[in-house]
DNA sequence: GATGAATGAGGATTCATTCAT
DNA sequence: AATGAATGAATCCTCATTCAT
């Protein structure tokens, strides 16, 4: 029903119910959320979903497969300026990991939970294609600061990146933790994204900056 | 409310309950786990669950609450000794936290669920306030490291410990993606949770040690 | 809130719901009769319930606003004639009484049974608003006879009421009882609700005549 | 296990289970009420009910038969009396009914919920035997003064129990609505208890005088 | 005699999905 | 193409009762 490369033709209604799903999985989890749920909140028939979808499951998978579309394409064409040092780079990739989270918080939270719960699916297999994909850039980037001699020899890419999304992760998790404990409550929801988003960067870029150009 | 002593009054038949629950919460999500999933596989009664802990929300919370007692008992009194550098305390840390979390996979991928579904509810009550004394006592490693002089001034000890936990908990989750990207599939379980432990304590101690010793 | 118009709304499997729930409820009490044996009796689907009513709960509002409403029809409009004297009016509304309870007597049944149970409900409220109707009209008949001097002057129209509805759901309750007493067990189901008919309204007419017309 | 003629030898805990279980069953009904409730406001084992009545059916049966028996014991001595006229015998009939009703309105509704609801059981026979033995004691006192002269000739005594004992219940049900009615919210429940008491004879006094001394 | 633990059966309700239109 | 009606399966939980002690 769902075919991969039909993302552009959802129609509105469609689009409706995937943006609704996602933030419904994403509060009350995937099993947490019942069909009749998106139905209400989307303003459509409960019959929509297994009609447009084929079931509540692939309805799950067309939200991974678009967003996760929309942001490959996103990603892949910011890093292979010449024009930008590796370091520079690292600090860009971050930039962009960040506030792409910080944008689709609803996804990001649902991705980490259907990796939660371990259940082989196709949605894990999109995830993990994706993951692998930027896993190949980055250590791209890190062999060219190796050869510039920009960045030291040892340095264990696929921990580096678990750094990167893990902490990035663990801080859209405990927001409100994070806001609690820095008496932040009263911030807009516009002003605590900005001030985490900055905060985060400068903090991996520090960790980042640290980590890749000292010896240990 | 979380009477310590309580946790020994556990009897068999509870505890049985208690592990099978959580390895099924931890597989297929509290919402994707019914009570008789639970019963079957700890070989009880449905009835029980909701007769020894009165549903199966509060199953959820007596999970919570007793593994929680336990890792603190743990915690506390590792840190508090004289005979360390508070390098050593911080690579001390790294060891028993992630050791703790190999060893309780099923509660920590458990944990990040609960964490990551949106809903304000006991459990989050009990985690945060763990959470909370956690930071303290890190906070007071890094001051002690500071005034040594062993230490550099600006550490964002919250962002630190997001790094640590964010950074552990990712690998937890893609153990799997792990294994297959370094053609370890062939490892036993126990070798690949060695293995694991031994690579992220060293990136984090790396990580750290680079952080909290080299001025940006 | 009770929309008479919509009680025609109502399609034939819901009637056939709520003439099914009014005779189990009646017979074996609200909780005493499970929705299974509604759906079961009704010959419809267990969810059906829920599905056209919210809930067993409910499915009993629906009942009474649904009796009720038709009731109250046909009571209103009957005692405004100009051509009876108040104490044709009495009788003619002994006769209408007597006659709706005969014919609904598992309606009759449940409502005394939903009130002999103490408990503040929505069924309480409409029972409460009906009754109050009834007792506003009987008020104005006895007012009507007592200003032509028909009636004596200290009539309790309260305990004239009481005496009327209880002495009817007395009959109503012991009607086996009544059989057996008086031997006519060989009566069919027609034959001994006409014979009790005719006695309750000829002995409540009696009654309420010596007890409007003689000083006492 | 529960014979009837050991009514005295019910222990204490005995006793304390059948007036909470009667004041439960009449409260929330028979089917309402679960063992387990009537055990907590008992504060005994839940196990107690059965092991000392054999069944929560059983111990409806020992409610009805417990309180019947006192009641019994009560009602026949007083009637026997040569000092009183039949008229007289009526009124301290009323007198002796209606006080009896109110001092134990929690069984008197728990008798006509279970005569509402429609099920032959051991109940209904205690219940029915009760009724018979009262009837053919009023008839009497009704022959009596139809002998003297003092009561008309044709007095149906079957309904005008039913008249007294409808009337009764059907006050004892709606007591709060009469209170609402008549703006008695105020009086204490011993002051409304008297009140209604006063009423209720007295209504049933006159309505019985003139039934019974005015030809139709 | 008395009781805490335990259980199978059954309670009402919600679920994702299908079907006729 | 789109939908309201309908449903069987599964949900969690409570029930009255029994059993070993």
């Amino acid at each position: 029903m769902c075919r991969e490369q039909d993302f552009m033709e959802y129609n509105d209604k469609q689009l409706k119910i995937i943006d609704t799903a996602e933030k419904l999985f994403s509060n009350n989890g995937f099993e947490g959320t019942s069909v009749r749920d998106i139905a209400k909140e989307s303003d459509i028939n409960v019959a929509m979903v297994s009609y447009y979808f084929g079931s509540k499951e692939k309805l799950l998978e067309a939200i991974f497969a678009y967003r996760i579309s929309i942001t490959r394409l996103t990603m892949e064409n910011i890093l292979q300026s010449k024009e930008h040092t590796p370091i520079q780079k690292v600090d860009i990739l971050i930039d962009r990991y960040v506030e792409k989270m910080m944008n689709n918080q609803c996804f990001y939270r649902l991705m980490l939970q259907e990796q939660t719960v371990r259940e082989i699916n196709k949605v894990s297999d999109i995830v993990l294609e994706a993951k692998m994909k930027n896993y190949e850039m980055v250590k791209k980037i890190i062999a060219e600061g190796q050869r510039s001699g920009e960045f030291r020899k040892n340095v264990d890419v696929q921990f580096m990146m678990a750094t990167m999304v893990g902490t990035a992760n663990h801080f859209m998790i405990y927001e409100d933790f994070y806001r609690r404990l820095n008496h932040l409550e009263d911030l807009s929801d516009e002003e605590i994204k900005n001030h985490i988003r900055k905060k985060l960067t400068h903090h991996l870029k520090t960790l980042f900056k640290a980590y890749l150009t000292h010896e240990a």
